[in-house]
DNA sequence: TTACTTAATCGCATATCGACGATAGACGAA
DNA sequence: TTCGTCTATCGTCGATATGCGATTAAGTAA
């Protein structure tokens, strides 16, 4: 577990959740981030980011039972939901929790 | 909307949620309930269930701009996730959220 | 430049999803 | 019984998801 310490990357995050108004809108929201975290190997890959509260990359392969290339569609998958965030660090990547997305994501289940 | 009040179905809800201690169970059950809500369609299913708290079923149908039997589907995969619960009313179909599904959900989620 | 490392991307195979129309099964009413 | 209503299931289709190995692209180091 080389966990980058959060200096690395990891920005001092987003301004905030904006929690749409709209049914529609707030359904499609969350059904996106729903269907991001609803893989159990996306989970643990949230978890570990949340944890060492900065980044990691070839340290997921690491933890978990699947292959580099499986683990980057997934980390790919997150990315595009917004749940994390990825900079180029010299010959590695290092992802971090988007957390503004973290919390619309609990915002939007709460409210349900 | 034939509101169904809750007298009809919708039994006292069941014990209460079993918020799993173990991360892999945690996550796979995260996953699943994630999952399930991962569609903009299912959310607005289980919106439609809470708020008229209690059960509908053609109602959906009329609510909804979808085909019978795209609705049916997806009211069997919340079914299948523990989501929501289904009662046979004489010609029709009563379902009712499960509501220590959506507040294990709620646990599991606040507790990213 | 030539390696070596790291991560993303490219096929490829299989499985599941999402939607629909059509059909079947169960029930109440006539 | 016969009809109409309601819901589930079937069969089909295209799209997407999931996993893998192999390859590519980018960066570092020798």
């Amino acid at each position: 577990m080389k966990t980058v310490t959060s200096e690395a990357c990891c920005p001092p995050a987003e301004p905030t959740p904006p929690v749409p108004s709209d049914e529609n809108a707030a359904n499609d929201q969350l059904a996106r981030l729903a269907k991001a975290i609803g893989h159990p190997a996306r989970l643990a890959i949230v978890r570990l980011l949340v944890r060492s509260n900065g980044c990691i990359v070839g340290d997921i392969v690491d933890e978990l039972p699947l292959a580099q290339s499986t683990i980057s569609q997934h980390l790919k998958q997150l990315k595009q939901a917004g749940l994390i965030r990825g900079e180029i660090d010299g010959p590695r990547v290092c992802y971090c929790v988007e957390p503004g997305a973290i919390a619309l994501l609990k915002a939007l289940v709460s409210a349900l």
